[in-house]
DNA sequence: AATTCGGGGAT
DNA sequence: ATCCCAGAATT
């Protein structure tokens, strides 16, 4: 390890205080961070948890004041339906957090008598709180010594003690590091503070070293690879993947739509669709043969684009005089045009009406 | 240890 | 285009 390396180390008091006293005079207004409502100030921060894996900041603001403006603390929120949730969590993305928010939610109510627990032991096991998140909580909500390891944190430890290679290769030796780096009081703004320099100064792509309050330390500066550490990961190619949707409208401007039974997706509201291969299915998609309709075959391909995967959805389009009430069940179900909103739709679905200016 | 979960911001 | 995001669960 270099030398400038245990340097770093040992200036750790100052290195903390310089993140304290950094977040404590930039403070971004976020909602989650409001303690003027005191009871349920765990139960907001718990909700931004989920809320904020794998998604920015600027994202989450809009979908968490609407989800507390709905169910305002942990017990109105366990008395939620899964689709009211996920209706609220439209476009937000990884679903299951929500299906597993729910569950959180209500696993506390009946079995913490309606209390966040505030040990480590407790939280991580509740559906969806993982590593991250009972630290989080715990360093956030109720400022507890707990080692919070999120993107952000593992950037700014891995350029302040010169971590070269990827995020990956240096798991175990950032976890050390964050350890040793880690404060026993003030948790609640070191924590913060080193993910708010992460998204703020110390930005995966041209940080703002002068600006930074712990730079002087910083072995990466030192050795001017701040803009190479940390290696880039390489990401796996995407799937490519191609569907056949039907949609069908009748009179009255409704549309048929059918529940997902995929993993991805799941529950969301739907165009009736083949299943995503690797390849364009070449025959005609009729999924109703008994209904004898006439389908009109988009010319173009529409395309959603996944973190993961390319999908590619030919459209058959269908007018029907009436709804039919054969296609009424649990699964499938006639939605108006106008009432569209009010239930949990892929955005692929939303995407393909406004295309046909349905919506 | 790898992959699967979404969608969008930033560049 | 590419990389990343206050990651967790599953394979």
């Amino acid at each position: 390890m270099h030398r400038s390396y245990h340097e770093a180390i040992n200036s750790k008091v100052v290195f903390q205080n310089n993140v304290i006293s950094w977040f404590k005079n930039n403070k971004r207004i976020l909602p989650w961070r409001d303690k003027r409502d005191k009871s349920n100030y765990p139960y907001r921060v718990m909700v931004s948890e989920f809320m904020l894996q794998q998604t920015v900041v600027k994202t989450v603001i809009p979908f968490f004041n609407k989800f507390i403006k709905k169910w305002h603390d942990l017990k109105s929120l366990s008395q939620a339906s899964e689709e009211e949730l996920l209706l609220h969590w439209q476009g937000l993305g990884y679903y299951s957090r929500a299906r597993n928010l729910l569950k959180t939610a209500v696993i506390i109510n009946e079995n913490f008598d309606g209390i966040i627990p505030t040990n480590q032991e407790d939280l991580i096991k509740l559906p969806g709180i993982g590593s991250y998140a009972s630290a989080a909580i715990l360093a956030i909500a109720f400022n507890k010594p707990a080692v919070v390891i999120d993107g952000n944190i593992k950037r700014v430890i891995s350029r302040y003690l010169g971590f070269q290679g990827t995020l990956e290769d240096n798991k175990n030796i950032i976890e050390e590091a964050a350890n040793t780096l880690s404060v026993k009081k003030n948790n609640e703004y070191y924590s913060q503070g080193m993910m708010e320099l992460g998204a703020l100064i110390c930005k995966p792509k041209s940080p703002l070293c002068s600006q930074c309050p712990v730079v002087k330390e910083c072995v990466s500066y030192k050795l001017k690879i701040q803009d190479q550490v940390p290696e880039a990961k390489k990401r796996n190619k995407k799937k490519k993947l191609y569907c056949s949707s039907t949609l069908i409208l009748d009179n009255n401007k409704n549309i048929l739509l059918k529940k997902r039974e995929t993993k991805i997706l799941q529950d969301q509201w739907d165009l009736p669709s083949t299943e995503w291969k690797g390849e364009e299915i070449r025959e005609v998609f009729k999924p109703f043969p008994q209904l004898d309709l006439e389908y009109e075959k988009s010319k173009e391909l529409y395309n959603h684009i996944f973190s993961h995967i390319d999908l590619k959805t030919r459209v058959y389009f269908s007018k029907i005089k009436s709804k039919e009430r054969k296609l009424n069940n649990d699964l499938y179900k006639w939605v108006s045009l106008k009432k569209i909103n009010t239930y949990p739709t892929t955005l692929i679905c939303r995407n393909i009406l406004k295309n046909y200016n349905l919506i």
